[in-house]
DNA sequence: TACATTCATCGTAAAATTACGATAAGGGAC
DNA sequence: GTCCCTTATCGTAATTTTACGATGAATGTA
């Protein structure tokens, strides 16, 4: 027997979306840990993040995409490498929303 | 052939631990827009909650523990229902946490 | 007493997330 | 060219989350 879960659309707006995604970025340690870093080793190379955590170099990109995905970071070939920083825009538009929406 | 997933330990300070644990529960929809409901509507009933989320009563109970487990609401029984309200005390400690950590 | 109302919890199916090894793609060095 | 190095992506297993109907517990009412 096959019961399909029904797909749900909520109320918001696309603001209360987008903050719904950062929130969810952020609700995970590894993620929490990696802008963390990022905010301690701007425009480090995704083998440092990889070195600070107990996961995988697969996990760790992962990791990366949703918060490249959300626009949390954003990261720069150079040469072999990647190096990450964080996106000021989103982080500030995140806090100014999260201090005047609760 | 079974394979386990090793438990991951991550390193956070239980207030980063803390943080992360309410941007998870601020990070579904539905319950993005229970703590906004709360906050037009204090102190109402977990049926008033039901009637505006596109979900079945079980399904928004669920979604109430969790954001009472992480301590965001808290509800008191009032006769036959229970009514809701916003922690303040702990919306306080995450916009602080938010303004002054990234 | 019985019956209705309200809501949490249980059991479980479906969906989404997390994690890893393997692989591929794109440079640099030689 | 070949050989590393770095990192993203693929495939997939394990786990967690989401959602619902059913049930139960507590309260109020007739």
């Amino acid at each position: 027997m096959v019961i399909k879960q029904a797909v749900k659309t909520y109320n918001l707006t696309t603001e209360d979306e987008r903050l719904t995604a950062l929130m969810k970025a952020f609700g995970h340690p590894a993620r929490m840990q990696i802008v963390r870093f990022l905010s301690d080793h701007p425009q480090c190379f995704t083998g440092d993040i990889v070195d600070v955590l107990p996961l995988a170099q697969a996990t760790v990109s992962q990791h990366l995409k949703v918060l490249r995905d959300v626009g949390l970071i954003c990261g720069s070939i150079e040469g072999p490498a990647t190096s990450y920083c964080i996106c000021d825009e989103t982080l500030s538009w995140f806090k100014k929303k999260v201090s005047l929406s609760f």
